[in-house]
DNA sequence: ATGCAAATGCAAATCATTTGCATCTAAAAA
DNA sequence: TTTTTAGATGCAAATGATTTGCATTTGCAT
């Protein structure tokens, strides 16, 4: 495992859950996902390991959350965002991001420097918008 | 009090605490700011309070979170961000957000109906930079 | 193979937030 | 103004996500 990891059992299945999942997960939701499969894994480690994982950069918290639970999801390295649909929760991700500039503004403004930015955009997704639900 | 709510002492007091704050407020920052004034009030107040504010539309929660406690800010109907200091948590007010043209390119591309947005960003403000924490 | 630092399981602790319930109070009705 | 009552509050206990202490196990460097 790359980054000073020992490369364990929990580790390489909590990667793969993620790797496979289409949307953020929950602590939980990777924990359930994982006693489907082979080897049962304890919810701490689930957390302990995402904490190291996220202090290596290899996950990442989106912005939107489910309820009051953190999601994950694997840093691809790709930089995109969500967006949300406000009545089904469908979340659809969008492959690009014009915010360069705006970042450089914003740090000749206020002189901090910038290191990530998160976005989330919301609405209606226009399945919702024809059912108008 | 406007939006079919009593006009109580707490929810007055509460108001006037966001009202003057320069920055987004947890719910026990609310709490303990009120403390000092004359009246006492419950935590639970506080939180209650801040429920039917959100659902009534009075106050938000913007997207950075102080730990892990949602922080409130009233609604002013206007549109900004924050830019938040990974070191030290500093948080200040970003006036302008130029993404109005991001959001007709992504309706056109997603047929999404778009109807807010939520950024942040992160960095480490000059502050933090000087001191090299 | 051996030793050790790091990882894990388990149970208990933590901490923000919520809730049940008895009491109180703003404001509508009389 | 007094009465009425739905909604608001205080208090203590419950909840639920996340964290932590500690004993045990396991990668992996030597």
């Amino acid at each position: 495992m790359s980054k000073g990891l020992k490369q364990t059992k929990s580790r390489l299945l909590i990667l793969d859950v993620l790797d496979k999942a289409d949307k953020p997960l929950t602590a939980e939701e990777i924990y359930w996902l994982i006693q489907n499969e082979e080897d049962p894994i304890n919810l701490s480690t689930v957390y302990r390991t995402l904490e190291v994982f996220l202090n290596k950069n290899i996950v990442q918290i989106p912005l939107m959350k489910d309820g009051n639970k953190a999601s994950y999801i694997l840093n691809r390295d790709e930089h995109h965002h969500y967006l949300v649909c406000d009545k089904c929760h469908t979340m659809i991700k969008i492959d690009f991001c014009p915010f360069d500039e705006f970042e450089k503004q914003v740090e000749q403004l206020t002189s901090f420097t910038i290191l990530k930015h998160k976005l989330e955009l919301f609405g209606i997704c226009p399945k919702c918008q024809r059912e108008r639900k």
